[in-house]
DNA sequence: GTATATACAATCACCCATGTATGTAACAGC
DNA sequence: GCTGTTACATACATGGGTGATTGTATATAC
């Protein structure tokens, strides 16, 4: 029955697969380790040889999404020295946006951490680990704002632009995930962010 | 063992603010009906007489807080007809974040459905309620910006401002309410609430 | 003053999830 | 080609929650 170690990681993969699908379906707490095995055609035993227990299968979850989001943010809010940095917002925020629009796993992630976990326990850190993520986020946008000090409307310090932004993110992010039927927010995203940047860019 | 009616309301009440404590602490799934019990002084046989089970008591304890919500919130935006209507919607904005300073249940309630909560099976409706609550404050947003338009900045149509500002507010709360030892929203909220109308008012 | 409904308490039967321990077959190194 | 380890499957022990049922004392209605 032993497999290659391809397969050992195309199983794990399969796995997580399993556990993000029915943790959309079922919400994280109501989901058994058994059904995941089950959805991905194994048994709890490959389960726990892959993962110690639920809580770590949803930590592998949400980096394997968040991880390489964050490299790209990273890229985007800070290398492109070449576009103008109100420019670089704009698109580090559209770029998000296109994430979740493009990537369904990201997409269902995200739907899952936002709206199916339970934040108490072993899983409140992971909450604190979110609020340290938009923290380093409200300081890269300083930074960025700062650097667009000159280009900026009167009356906007780069201080608060940084957290109306974060605040604007938070609800944007939420509110798309929310609209799965593109009544609301879905349709208008980049309006509104192109709206978000507009109204901090000098006339 | 007969209570009076007043005792089974006050029961009542005690089943309510315990479990919303428990909920608090361990989330809304991993909290049993009898630590909710334990927590009100009495049985599972109380809870189970005065709810149907675990999701009609979320239901309650949502609604108690906010059901009286919404009706100052269209109070505010709505009747006020004295004041201008961009300072019904700053008002409006503060009076919620009012809410939550002030009254501890109403925060805790917000905690709850925002970070303790999985919304699948029967709480997805809940969401969806949520999102047509939302729906209706874009609208009443609508009118109150249209209301507002000659004293609007040029470009900033009353459609997309309402959207705007209802993506706002949902980052806001969501910020302020995971910013626990007031070092980032919290601190900040009516600087970022005078921002958000300040840009859309006309110079 | 009695009957009935109320407001719970106590008990029961059931199922289900978790963690761990053990079994086992195949791969990988030598 | 033997061996130790890997990658699981199987089996077991345990604990805990739910819903339903039953019991019961007291308001309250008449």
């Amino acid at each position: 029955m032993r497999r290659t170690k391809e397969d050992a990681a195309r199983t794990r993969r399969a796995i997580m697969a399993a556990a993000l699908k029915t943790f959309s379906k079922q919400g994280i707490a109501r989901t058994t380790l058994e059904s995941i095995a089950r959805a991905a055609g194994v048994t709890r035993g490959a389960v726990y040889w892959h993962f110690a227990n639920k809580r770590a299968l949803v930590q592998a979850i949400r980096d394997d999404v968040s991880l390489p989001l964050i490299d790209q943010i990273d890229f985007t809010l800070l290398k492109q020295k070449d576009m103008p940095p109100l420019e670089r917002i704009e698109r580090f925020l559209v770029g998000l946006i296109e994430a979740v629009e493009r990537d369904s796993r990201t997409r269902v992630t995200f739907e899952v951490m936002s709206f199916k976990c339970e934040y108490v326990d072993d899983l409140a850190r992971e909450l604190r680990e979110y609020g340290r993520k938009n923290d380093r986020l409200r300081e890269t946008l300083t930074k960025v704002y700062k650097e667009a000090q000159a280009g900026l409307r009167p009356g906007v310090e780069p201080d608060l632009a940084a957290l109306e932004t974060v605040t604007f993110l938070a609800g944007l992010l939420r509110l798309w995930l929310m609209d799965r039927h593109a009544t609301g927010v879905r349709g208008h995203a980049r309006a509104l962010i192109a709206a978000h940047v507009a109204g901090r860019r000098a006339a």
